[in-house]
RNA sequence: GGUCCUGUGGUGUAGCGGUUAACAUGCCAGUCUGUCACACUGGAGAUCGCGGGUUCGAUUCCCGUCAGGACCGCCA
């Protein structure tokens, strides 16, 4: 046993005996003088051999990340160092014990110098080992703590549901677990625990709760992982004001207790529409200004081809202010934010500077003084300023203008990590139109409660109609989203018709559901927050890899056990299964 | 499904149509009593991801493939 850990140990210790753990993080031999800095999960503590012995002789021979024990007495140093909590003070070692040898470690075990992420996901138990790991899984521990605690206090009760389930076809797409003893039936692995939560309040449980790992089987991104976890919360006879009361409730419970920062309530909101005017998107990062403005009537005669062509279409022509940032970007660099626009599907771009009292663009010339003065004013231009104009349909506009927002905030270091701007984006549609496939799509999920006002609407306008639908978005990371429930099995069947989903799909994919909800539904909705998400930004890490012990990499793959992996035919025999021989390409 | 970037001693990088493949760090040996990324001296360590092509000659150029990353599509 141990008496102490390696950050815990000060001056006021001195002339304690003690013994410690740990790897070693480092030996450094003068000849007669040996140190060794001793680390375990919380610190690092300084060991010191200086007596002529054959003691001093074996520690001058440890090895990086030996895994040792030591006893001695703590002293003060006679050399401080002032960037260790326990710098004041060394160990005067006078036993100590190898108790495993390391081999050389493939990266080094420190915050700075990294090696590649390859190479740290292929030992990700020495990645562990470093300080900034150690950091954010203690955050992520603390951040699932908080929530708890604070859900179980309110109330809440802590579930577990299948991960051995039924495949739903809508929505992402699922992983798949064959039946053994069902030849050719297959399990799913949920996406969500969204049916179960209904289910518990169809079942009389009011307040649900569950840290649920979902699994989705779609392409990877630097803030997506197949599987990943959910801080999955549902509320019988409440209402959305109520949801959003105890989410806000628990950000700043889990913000307060990881950060030590309160936070201000109630978080703004803004409607889906607003969301999409004035930033492009449906998850705005609020850090900044730089809100799309419409040049209206501004443009309603010019003379310029590209806007008069625009316009006629029903298109519309609107832009950002990159307040003084005309000198921060070189004709090089707006070619560049031109190119990104056109991948994007935008004709072109425009950019104006006003310099020296006047506006500079490679269409200024196209344009009146009344349409000059017209857009200074609208888009409040002063000297300094970049305005980038974009015309194009209404859809195009926004997702470009949108997009250059976020890129000129990076490049420019607009944005602080420490800036928590949670807001609520509240009123989404019902529906969305997918032309593909042509019909309708749920925007959130097919039970989903539309606003009574509205309900109407689900026959008559079903683009129009609004559902008690509400995201939770701080820096543009989509943090969870959540919405009021249909309890009533007539307005489900309404919301499938819309859907084009006949009554054999119902029965056969959410059977179970219906028949559940005619027997009797309180009221109910919750919300479900994504756990990485929400560390990422805690952790200030643009990266979900680092906020998961064990993650997988874009492809899927888990480069320290080599999942996913060929198994034996003899077990693909007992499921029934065969494998496909491969085409020559 | 697509676009782009990367792959060179253990690790991170440099390099170039012909090199003894360079540098840093780590590793090994030695010197050193106040280091803390110790310092100094010396040393070992690389079939340049894999396969094919072009060429008298390929680590370098081309094609394919594999692996990692960023993004688009996708993610109700």
């Amino acid at each position: 046993m141990y008496t102490h850990h390696n950050n815990e140990l000060t001056i006021r210790d001195a002339g304690k005996r003690v013994r410690l753990k740990g790897f070693v993080q480092r030996a450094r031999n003068l000849g007669n003088l040996v140190f060794v800095d001793l680390r375990d999960q919380e610190g690092i503590t300084q060991l010191a051999f200086d007596a002529d012995n054959e003691l001093r002789m074996e520690a001058g021979r440890l090895k990086a990340e030996y895994v040792i024990e030591a006893e001695g007495k703590v002293r003060e140093r006679s050399s401080k160092n002032k960037d260790l909590p326990t710098g004041d003070i060394e160990i005067d070692v006078d036993a100590f014990r190898v108790l495993s040898k390391a081999a050389q470690p493939p990266m080094l075990i420190r915050d700075e110098t990294d090696a590649l992420e390859e190479v740290r996901l292929r030992h990700r138990y020495l990645d562990l080992r470093r300080p900034r790991l150690k950091r954010l899984m203690k955050l992520r521990h603390q951040t699932v703590k908080a929530t708890r605690d604070f859900l179980n206090e309110e109330g809440f009760m802590e579930f577990e549901t299948p991960i051995l389930t039924k495949s739903t076809p809508e929505g992402a797409r699922d992983y798949i677990v064959p039946s053994r003893l069902d030849k050719h039936h297959f399990y799913a692995l949920p996406q969500s625990p969204q049916l179960f939560k209904q289910l518990l309040m169809i079942g009389g449980f009011e307040r649900y709760y569950q840290i649920a790992r979902c699994f989705r089987d779609e392409d990877l991104r630097s803030d997506r992982q197949p599987e990943f976890t959910q801080i999955d919360i549902e509320m019988a006879f409440i209402d959305q004001e109520a949801v959003i009361d105890l989410t806000e409730k628990l950000m700043a419970r889990i913000v307060k207790e990881t950060k030590g920062v309160e936070l201000k309530r109630p978080f703004p909101r803004m409607t889906y529409e607003e969301a999409l005017r004035d930033y492009g998107t449906d998850k705005p990062d609020t850090r900044f200004g730089m809100k799309i403005v419409d040049t209206g009537e501004t443009f309603a005669k010019s003379g310029f081809k590209v806007f008069k062509t625009v316009l006629e279409k029903k298109g519309t022509i609107r832009g950002v202010n990159a307040k003084s940032l005309a000198a921060a970007y070189s004709r090089k660099d707006l070619d560049g934010l031109t190119k990104e626009a056109e991948r994007l599907g935008a004709g072109g771009l425009v950019h104006m500077k006003m310099e020296d009292g006047e506006i500079k663009s490679p269409i200024a010339k196209f344009l009146s003084e009344e349409e000059k003065d017209g857009l200074t004013e609208k888009m409040r231009m002063e000297e300094g300023d970049l305005v980038l104009l974009v015309a194009d349909s209404e859809k195009t506009v926004q997702k470009v203008l949108g997009r250059l927002r976020i890129i000129i905030a990076k490049e420019q270091d607009l944005v602080s990590g420490d800036d928590l701007d949670f807001h609520w984006v509240v009123e989404w549609p019902m529906f969305e139109y997918d032309e593909e496939e042509g019909r309708y799509r749920s925007l959130h999920h097919p039970f989903t409660r539309v606003q009574d006002e509205d309900r109407a609407k689900l026959s008559s306008d079903p683009l129009a109609a609004k559902a008690y639908g509400y995201d939770l978005v701080v820096q543009g990371y989509e943090l969870g989203g959540g919405s009021m429930r249909i309890h009533e099995t007539k307005l489900q069947g309404e919301v499938f018709r819309v859907l084009s989903i006949d009554e054999k799909t119902q029965r056969e994919r959410f059977g179970f559901l219906l028949d559940a909800l005619s027997y009797g539904t309180p009221p109910h909705g919750g919300i479900a927050l994504g756990l990485e998400r929400l560390l990422m930004v805690l952790g200030q890490t643009e990266n979900i890899r680092d906020v998961i012990a064990f993650p997988k990499t874009q492809s899927g793959h888990c480069l320290l056990t080599g999942a996913p992996s060929v198994v034996d035919e003899e077990q693909l025999r007992e499921l029934a299964l065969k494998k496909e021989k491969k085409r020559d390409g």
